[in-house]
Parts: C-alpha cells; sequence; structure tokens
DNA sequence: TTTTTGGTCAAACGTATGTTTCATACGTCT
DNA sequence: AGACGTATGAAACATACGTTTGACCAAAAA
C-alpha cells in the first residue's frame, strides 16, 4: 500500500481544520500534527500557510465551477435562444456543490464550511477568491437570470442573486447547527435534499413580486 | 465639554473595529489605541477580551430583539386568534435591525456586520451567543411561522427558517461587498430599503410550495 | 562511487498576542 | 490632612504564532 504523500495529507488535513476551527484559528502546528508531518512542511510544500488555502480551495472550487458552467450551458441549449426555467439555473448553481461535497467518498460538508467561515475571515484573502474563483461565473449566472426575468430591473437582479449567494454559503456554514436547539430536523447528511430545499426557497425569493414597499413599512 | 469614559470608548472602537477585522483579527494594542486608552485598560473594564465583546453585543442585540418581540405581539393583538400575515413577522424580525444599526446618529451597518462575522469565528462564542441572544426569541417566531403556515410541517418551518436566518446575517456581513465587482448598486447607506427588499426575498421563499421535489433532480 | 536532488527533521528566530503586575495619580469621604 | 477606592500608566510576562535555518537521509543521476 502506497503511502499516501505529505503535501496530499497536508491538503486533507487542512480541509478538516478549517472547517473545524476556521482559517486564523487553526495553527500550522495543529495542521501538521494531524497530517503526521512536519511543522516545515507547509512552508517546503506551499510556500505559506496562505498559499496552502488557496490552492485547497483551488482544487475545490474549480471542478465545481466547471461543473456548474456546464449545467448552464447546458440548460442554455436546450432551451435556446428562449430562456433557461429559473430551477433550472439554480440546480446548475448549487447542485455540483452536493456532488463534490464528499471527503473519503462520503458526503461530506466540511469543505463548504470552509468557505462559508472564509466569509467572515480576512477580508484580503476573500477579496481574492472571489475575483479568482467567482466572478466570472457569476457574471453568467447573472447573464442567464435577467435573460429568464427581463421584467426585473438589473439592480433587482442583482440584489437578490446577492440574497440567494448569501443563503447558500450562510446555510452551508451554519449547517451543522440546524440539529440543535428547539428546531429538530432529520437527516443533515442528505446533501441533495437540503439542496433541493436551498434551491426551492432561493427561487421563491427571486419570484417574489417586485412591491413599491414604500407605503406599507409600519 | 464632558470627556467620554474610556468605558464608552472601548465598546465604540470594539464595534467599529470588529466590523471591519474581525474579533480574533483585532488586538487589545490595535483597539486600545484607537480608542485612546491604555493596553491594561480592557482587562480592568471587563476581564477579558472576549468581555468585552460580549458586552459589546449584549448591548446591541437586546434592544433589538425587544422591539422585535413588542412588535410580533402587536402583530399578534391585530389578529388575534387569527394568523399574522407573513410579511408583518418578518417586517418584526427585521425592521428592528435598521432602527438600531446607527453609529453617530447615522445610519451604519458596522455592528450587524460583527454579527455576520462572528458566525464564522469561534463556535465557542458564537454557541453562547446564540443560547443567550437568539434561541428563545426564535422560537416564538417559528411559533408564529407554524401558525401562519399550518399546511408546512414543522420540519419544512425549521428548514425555512434556517434559510431566512443565514439569508439575513449572510447578506448584512457581505452587504459591503455589495457595490463593487460586476454589479452596480445604488444607495448602500438606505438600510429601510435594504431591509424590504430582505423581506420580500424572504417572504418569497418561506412561500415557494412544496415539492416532492424527488423525481425532476437532474 | 561520487554528486545531486527532493524531502524530512529538530531547533531556533522574531514577532505578536492576551494578560498581569505594580507604581502612580485623582477624587471622595472621615 | 490623611485614608481609601477607582482609574490610568509603563513595563514585563508567558505563550503562541508563521517562518527560517541547517543538518540529515535516501534514492536517482553522474
Amino acid at each position: 500500500m502506497e503511502t499516501v504523500q505529505t503535501r496530499e495529507r497536508l491538503l486533507q488535513a487542512a480541509e478538516k481544520l478549517y472547517a473545524e476551527q476556521g482559517f486564523e484559528g487553526t495553527s500550522l502546528r495543529d495542521l501538521t500534527s494531524a497530517a503526521d508531518a512536519n511543522l516545515a512542511a507547509v512552508n517546503y510544500h506551499f510556500g505559506s500557510k496562505k498559499s496552502l488555502l488557496m490552492e485547497m480551495c483551488r482544487q475545490r472550487i474549480e471542478p465545481i465551477n466547471t461543473e456548474r458552467l456546464e449545467r448552464l450551458e447546458k440548460a442554455r441549449q436546450a432551451v435556446d435562444p428562449g430562456a433557461i426555467p429559473l430551477p433550472a439555473i439554480f440546480d446548475a448553481f448549487l447542485r455540483p456543490l452536493a456532488k463534490h461535497a464528499q471527503l473519503d467518498g462520503q458526503p461530506n460538508l466540511v469543505f463548504l464550511r470552509v468557505v462559508g467561515r472564509l466569509i467572515s475571515e480576512s477580508d484580503e484573502i476573500l477579496d481574492e477568491m472571489v475575483s479568482l474563483f467567482f466572478q466570472d461565473m457569476a457574471r453568467r449566472f447573472v447573464e442567464e437570470l435577467s435573460r429568464t426575468l427581463p421584467e426585473l430591473p438589473p439592480e433587482e437582479i442583482y440584489w437578490r442573486f446577492h440574497f440567494a449567494v448569501s443563503t447558500m454559503l450562510g446555510s452551508l456554514a451554519q449547517h451543522h447547527r440546524l440539529g440543535r436547539g428547539p428546531c429538530p430536523i432529520g437527516n443533515l447528511t442528505d446533501i441533495d435534499g437540503m439542496i433541493d430545499r436551498l434551491r426551492d426557497f432561493i427561487c421563491g425569493g427571486f419570484l417574489t413580486p417586485l412591491m413599491p414597499s414604500k407605503e406599507a413599512r409600519p
């Protein structure tokens, strides 16, 4: 049996620990212990702690984004030059998360938590990630959303897409908290079921009627 | 002119800096410099860095929660023993954020960002906050949601409330990012306008039809 | 065999952190 | 005036952090 390379073990440990404790909350000493590696290994293989994070995210996000765009393209061709149904757009956006949210072949949300965590840590890092991994793909989705909902002004599309992304990230980051407290939720590992619910919620939000909204504010 | 007490200056500086840099990203030296106070002042007045955070959040959150419950109670009495309209429930939940999101009398989202940031920092702290400031109030809202949407199974109510809270926190935490990138959004300081949009989006999500959802998954 | 290369290791470096200490000043009460 | 509780000040403390160093080792290249 081949021994897993140190580099790979570091990536795996990083994913697990960043999900549990956040980026800044995980020290290189924690990380290298968990990976059965020497403290210097991170800087040797990746150059810095931050580069390890970026590489780990890149390996996860790029396949997800590729599949997102493939699904969106397929949906486009199925209706061209018409409009893609809203649920299909968000299915393309959300479903790849489920497919790639795995650890050791098992459904696992740890990576999604990493992303959720990054939302509030170092703006500097997140800015870099947004422009590297998110911006171009998001533009394509906004384009299709505008075509599907031509009666919505662009600014309204942006707002709702912002809400949709926030819902996705926020609920994924807090998913582990769902079972606790007064809210018994059944199967937390049924990721596809969760994606179904998430997609339906977001579609509902997107289809909410455009209100004058000014007069009825209590 | 009265000199503001050190304790108050620390609370104000904490709110500002935690919003900008997060809790763990703000050192006591940053904080006490910004507050024109001695390094030892935080531990003298609050006991620890964490206690300062808790006290700052308490001062902000408690008035918000009080007003939330007042508004919900008023809405209840207006329809008793009927069901409160969904938008009124979420207006009670969201509108107080706008009223109390102020700094120096000006509309300001910094505190909301603090909460958003805490989502992904130290689980330990957030657990404490949830049970101190959130759990009881959330239960009341879930109760009214169930009464307004009796056809939705409880588990579905929990899921959607989870999504709703995630949308609120996620979009507030990332609000400052809205103007950037390819999505020009107009007035970022119109907090009431944002709350309107947020409420409408969440109501739309909550009212989404209950799907069998199993067969149509691509 | 000798040299080189890629990788691991223990140890140290420099810095930053939250917290504590102790001396000092200021006000209030006896 | 003197004693006392409250607050501030400069400095030190004890860790913890990311990073760097230089020795060591094994296998491939010369």
